[in-house]
DNA sequence: TAGATTGTTAATCGATTAACAATC
DNA sequence: TAGATTGTTAATCGATTAACAATC
């Protein structure tokens, strides 16, 4: 695992400590609470520059600062999100995007039926006018939560639109097609993540 | 990464391949398609036996169910899914747990609101009767889809239940906690896997 | 038989851990 | 100053890739 994928959780991590009242904490203790090594945060963290004072260890409002701004959450990159279903509700519901660096600017569906209706603060648009919109706001980063078989068409003509930034929530593999193009892409697979549990289960029954 | 998180994704890809009617392909084919190398599959494939043919490759249907019963998608493990909100209603449309090695037994919530309604073919019981139902109806693995707050004592009751395998969506870290016991756990952090994305921007804006 | 492609071993690479000197 | 703990280098480990003999 690279560097870059533990510094969510470091920050996510550092929050809760910051919440509990802990201000400063060392290597050891952190490794303790969140199942690295004390090895691998220091190294971890030296990456970026030296976040930490020999012989105290680290401030977690300082560090938790640091790396929210080695993550960029404090920008507020331009987004939409493509696809109100329940999966795209939910993302909705469960996630501040502007504490994570994005600013949602529309949501968009085909479905005539919610068209036109509104979820927290943005009404639902419909898919029409994704080009209309894109030409006007630029958004640079898309949530896709469409069905599969939507996917490459509605992706194809994002990127066409300027996006550069995908979280893909579809089976489609878009790191792989936009692999030379300038394009970042975060797949969440949930079928894949079932699966693995499925295997980890049945390790689980064969003991 | 690990074979095993390998795994589903080569699964995913046979069947792309099957049902574009692809019969035999090779490692060096299935590379290009997959975006792994060539040497990777067949080493990873042979962890688990030889499923390859010199000289022809590998028969997409027969590897396909190969990896399926290494994964056993085709198993029947009993699962419940606590909390019925977007997120676990998104899971259950999005989803076919029968077809990735689980039976769906039950859902449960606290909200009397959706106590009783029907979702597809289960009803949403009250969490009150998770002891009542777990005794009866043995579940080894739960979806954790409840708000962090809860998440600490729904897992602990459910361990206490038998539960022995978690696909967890909150933002608690069970794989930590449950360490030494025998308890699988799946974490999905949907949170760190968009702050992944707000970094791979702010490195593209940077540029 | 010749060509293709696997299975498998050996070489390389990168990531993790251990160790310790620097320093607060 | 002494104790603690980082920053950083070196050692280890594991995973990925390359190579090729086996064989279909």
């Amino acid at each position: 695992m690279s560097v870059t994928r533990r510094l969510p959780r470091y920050y996510r991590c550092l929050g809760d400590l910051a919440d509990k009242g802990v201000e400063r904490i060392s290597s050891r203790e952190f490794a303790k609470i969140i199942g690295f090594t004390a090895s691998q945060i220091r190294q971890d963290l030296n990456c970026f520059g030296g976040f930490g004072q020999q012989g105290y260890g680290y401030n977690v409002a300082v560090l938790q600062r640091e790396i929210g701004r080695i993550l960029a959450v404090d920008r507020n990159f331009p987004a939409i999100l493509i696809g109100a279903g329940n999966l795209g509700l939910a993302l909705l519901n469960h996630l501040r995007f502007e504490q994570r660096g994005f600013e949602l600017l529309g949501i968009f569906d085909n479905n005539p039926e919610i068209v036109g209706k509104t979820v927290r603060d943005w009404s639902i648009l419909d898919i029409d006018r994704l080009e209309d919109f894109c030409s006007t706001n630029h958004p640079i980063a898309a949530i896709l939560c469409v069905p599969d078989s939507a996917a490459q068409e509605i992706a194809d003509r994002l990127v066409a639109l300027g996006v550069k930034a995908f979280w893909n929530f579809t089976h489609l593999n878009l790191s792989l097609i936009y692999d030379k193009e300038d394009i970042a892409v975060e797949n969440v697979h949930l079928g894949d993540s079932l699966m693995t549990l499925t295997y980890l289960v049945s390790e689980l029954t064969e003991k």
